[in-house]
DNA sequence: CTGAAAGCGCTAACAG
DNA sequence: CTGTTAGCGCTTTCAG
């Protein structure tokens, strides 16, 4: 004969290795079919309350996890969306990951993460790897990538968005900024100022095209002016901040005549305005500093950060918001959405 | 009559959404069993050098995208695994889950993200959602859980590895560092350079209980010591530096008496010190400033901040490696490790 | 509202 | 080395 265990002991008969407990035995349990216990757990209101009460008695008395392998490939559908960046180690990509996050989760949908290190091969696969889990979405950042990639995607015909930057032609959606335009902004800021002379200091800029669209729609800017000019300068990979401190000593050394720098990001232009109060460097007297994202920081450093503020989380928002749409089945209220940007014209300029 | 849909083939396409290309489909086009399809896949040296070119071939051919889904409740085995953290906001998370992130991607493993903001019911629900997935393991930040996550979690009888802090008991496997070490390291530091009554600034220390661990730590070192006393100070979340900004100001006010500042973590004590430079207060000879995790900035700040530095990306390289280790059968060196900390004594204290 | 049958796409066993 | 036979645990038909 078996004890009946006393309802404090709620422990699991037998040794769960893991997934032990299937719906079956849930079923058996509850004496009733496995299919009732899967619509009483997926479609509640399908389910008398009677078997529904019995049923989720059962669901927790034996610890039942649903195994969603299973599930996922019984109806083809997951709620699990991969969302691939370039890169943590930018405070960007985190935001909007977060914003993205905070979406999906109160949507009951799970974020797989994937980074590419900025390397498009690795996009390429990672992006095949993860539609084998079948999501029923796809987020990515950027708007460029393999050709073989977008094959991928579009052939997938499934929802996608891509984040970031804003442009003209998208896989699918596409949620973000013009980085020429920011570039471009950045630009006329300085002109408006009075600097003619400016150099724009990014990292890794072969990858990151995105800092280069910046620099370009600045060139774009300066070119239009008489007698104004730019410099560009591309370090390798490193520490933004610790990035922007070195630049700053390095380029005031091998180019004095230059009036104004534009960083890359906040991160290195905050480190760039670090060193010069470290050194006493006058900012924006003798050179003045722009930056780009309009991180907290920015407005905290003295002399406070020109910047081009830009939404992250919103975008990351808007981005899953879109997608979700799309996953509905309805469509959302745009395809193309450009969150715009905000320059803060400040101190340091 | 109901209208029969054209039946054209058994391959067509009445959904096909995604891959709808399968095994069976390469194997057909290979003129093979799908087991050699899968053998050639997964195992490439079991199958011959004629077959497994045959059947590369069909597989770009085909454009087919393996089912993870059929694959692994088949083999009832993944290769995603989660981890599980309190937030995204913080830079430390960050850097533990790019450590993570790249041991277990350079393993072939893929990382699924959950974040519970710090509530510990939602990292419970978190968890079981995740082990539906039946991961060959789990990562997770901190010690402390709710009994019904760890039961779960002990029950699942998969490998666990609980990040962040250090301490004695642990659900399986343990990589962190002492915070209560931590704080009583800072006080001896400040001690020892005449400080006697030291304000602890943190955010949410409610929740942030690692936080409040470095603050026990001080406490208790205060205490040993004649003469001196500690105060706490804790405000709701916001941004970090702002808080640490806003929170210079205040106290300053309302609690003039106090010599030294310990904040939570660097982000703080970087928004006091930029503070201090804008207001003309001097650091540290008004009042010295603390900061906990070594982030790069510290050391770029004027003053630069004394802090303690904390090894967050080998934390996530060694967990990652320590669950790995256990998920291919072996054992790790060791199921606890210390990662330790070092005292970054510079010039704000 | 409930149930019985029939797979989803793949891989573990065993054969050959 | 290659193939056959059974499922993995759940959800989809389609009946009652």
């Amino acid at each position: 004969m078996d004890k009946a265990p006393p309802e404090t002991t709620n422990t699991d008969s037998r040794r769960a290795s893991h997934g032990s407990v299937t719906l079956a035995d849930v079923a058996a349990l509850a004496r009733v079919a496995p299919i009732t216990v899967s619509r009483a757990l997926n479609n509640p209101d399908s389910v008398s309350e009677t078997l529904r009460s019995r049923i989720r008695t059962a669901v927790d008395q034996l610890g039942y996890v649903p195994n969603r392998m299973a599930g996922a490939l019984a109806s083809a559908k997951t709620k699990v969306i991969p969302v691939i960046v370039p890169s943590l180690s930018n405070v960007v990509f985190i935001e909007v990951i977060e914003g993205v996050q905070e979406t999906l989760t109160a949507h009951g949908y799970q974020l797989l993460l994937g980074t590419t290190d900025y390397n498009l091969e690795r996009e390429a696969e990672l992006v095949s790897a993860l539609l084998g889990w079948a999501p029923p979405g796809v987020m990515i950042a950027g708007l460029r990538h393999l050709p073989r990639t977008n094959t991928i995607l579009k052939n997938a015909g499934l929802p996608v968005v891509e984040m970031m930057e804003y442009g003209a032609r998208c896989i699918d959606m596409n949620v973000g900024l013009s980085h020429f335009r920011a570039g471009m902004e950045m630009a006329e800021h300085l002109l408006a100022r009075g600097y003619r002379k400016i150099g724009f200091v990014g990292t890794r800029l072969r990858d990151d095209y995105r800092a280069r669209q910046r620099y370009d729609g600045m060139h774009r800017r300066l070119l239009e002016s008489k007698n104004a000019c730019d410099m560009l300068f591309d370090y390798p990979g490193g520490g933004s901040q610790q990035l922007g401190w070195n630049a700053l000593g390095d380029i005031l050394k091998t180019n004095p005549e230059l009036d104004a720098l534009f960083f890359a990001n906040d991160e290195m232009a905050v480190g760039a305005i670090l060193r010069a109060q470290r050194d006493g460097i006058a900012i924006p007297g003798r050179i003045a500093i722009a930056g780009f994202n309009g991180l907290p920081v920015s407005s905290l450093v003295t002399p406070a950060l020109t910047t081009i503020i830009s939404p992250r989380k919103l975008m990351g928002h808007t981005a899953a918001e879109m997608l979700l749409a799309r996953i509905s089945g309805g469509s959302p209220a745009a395809r193309r959405v450009n969150v715009g940007l905000e320059l803060a014209a400040r101190e340091s300029t």
